[in-house]
DNA sequence: ATTTGTGAACAGTTTCACAGCG
DNA sequence: CGCTGTGAAACTGTTCACAAAT
């Protein structure tokens, strides 16, 4: 490992997570770039060309080893990263016990939400607490990131929360753009938007 | 209403959808490019280019009026579209009431999954029916948009059966990367690999 | 004075072309 | 031969600088 993962550039970055992710269910020993590109719709220079960034040891001239392209994606990044979740209305309830961070560097410690019924009648395998107990818990429990899946009005209200708790980054789940100080990264997954942006 | 919003670079396009629904819920009058910068992070100077390539009429020399710019971006793609939820488990089922689309040029017509017992237990607005009648009701309820969310292992064969029903575009909420013929749009919104990338 | 509108400069990303390896 | 590895070329996206508007 030569190169460090979070000094590519981002779009290599975002490629090479969905690789992972993608040989992690890939059961022939090798593959080419070309056939990566049938599976990805990426141009199979393109991901030459990302290899070649992340400065794959040895990727003979038949192909890769699924095995070693796995282990070195994962490498860079591989220590155990804490994280929670906001809200618990619906949506949030729903990413309690889906297996949500299998097969990754992320534990769920906590969830939160406003409404103390909500934290007392669902159930899951971490524990949920008052939003209240936030900048408590996210301390005690060494938490950098978050899912937030509150109610757009609710969503900069507590976006401002979590940032003035120390968080790192934030998984923006609802439809509102938040205002943050620009060290805190953010993604965006509204799900309206992205139907926008099929059309 | 001179350039179509279609052919815009689609960097720009992403930054005005998600500017329009910022100013849904902005209640002054008028913005400024500053003001816009600082509420959403992008450079105040972005924000005048991109409106320089929608070709906005009129935007005064004192900021602009939000009516304004929240009618020319809608108006490039203000048809009403139908759309479908495939997959009710936790996640797709929390996707029935909540009002997802709401503001929007979408409609949910149906949701869809193989489990006839949730088919039968779950409320919405919309029908749901057994995912073998994907075909007849998304060609009879002229269906062109549809939200995945059924799990992993089954998401390529979801993926698939839609494209085969002549879906054009396709929100991927799973986390595996989608085989598709490259005429159906994809927007991939895995909360997973959206954590690594926070990282 | 402040803010837009705009092309030109700069930065980032993808594709191409082809040498070298197995 | 088919495949990778790699720099250069082409393309796309962002930032800058400054004239024009009020």
């Amino acid at each position: 490992m030569i190169k460090n993962f979070k000094d590519l550039p981002s779009s290599t970055k975002k490629r090479l997570i969905q690789l992972r992710q993608m040989l992690l269910s890939y059961d022939e020993e090798k593959i080419t770039s070309k056939k990566i590109s049938e599976l990805s719709g990426w141009k199979d220079s393109l991901i030459r060309h990302d290899l070649f960034l992340l400065k794959i040891t040895k990727g003979v001239s038949n192909g890769y080893f699924c095995k070693d392209l796995i282990q070195q994606i994962n490498l860079a990044e591989s220590e155990q990263k804490n994280c929670c979740i906001v809200g618990l209305g619906r949506l949030g309830a729903a990413l309690l016990d889906e297996n949500l961070v299998i097969n990754s560097q992320f534990t769920i410690k906590a969830g939160f939400d406003s409404n103390l019924n909500r934290v007392e009648i669902l159930r899951s395998n971490f524990p949920l607490y008052p939003a209240n107990e936030m900048q408590f818990v996210i301390k005690k429990e060494n938490i950098e990131y978050a899912i937030l899946t509150v109610s757009d009005k609710d969503a900069q209200q507590n976006a401002k929360r979590l940032a003035d708790c120390g968080i790192k980054g934030i998984v923006n789940m609802t439809n509102k753009i938040l205002s943050l100080p620009k060290e805190i990264r953010v993604e965006n997954l509204s799900i309206l938007n992205s139907l926008q942006l099929l059309l």
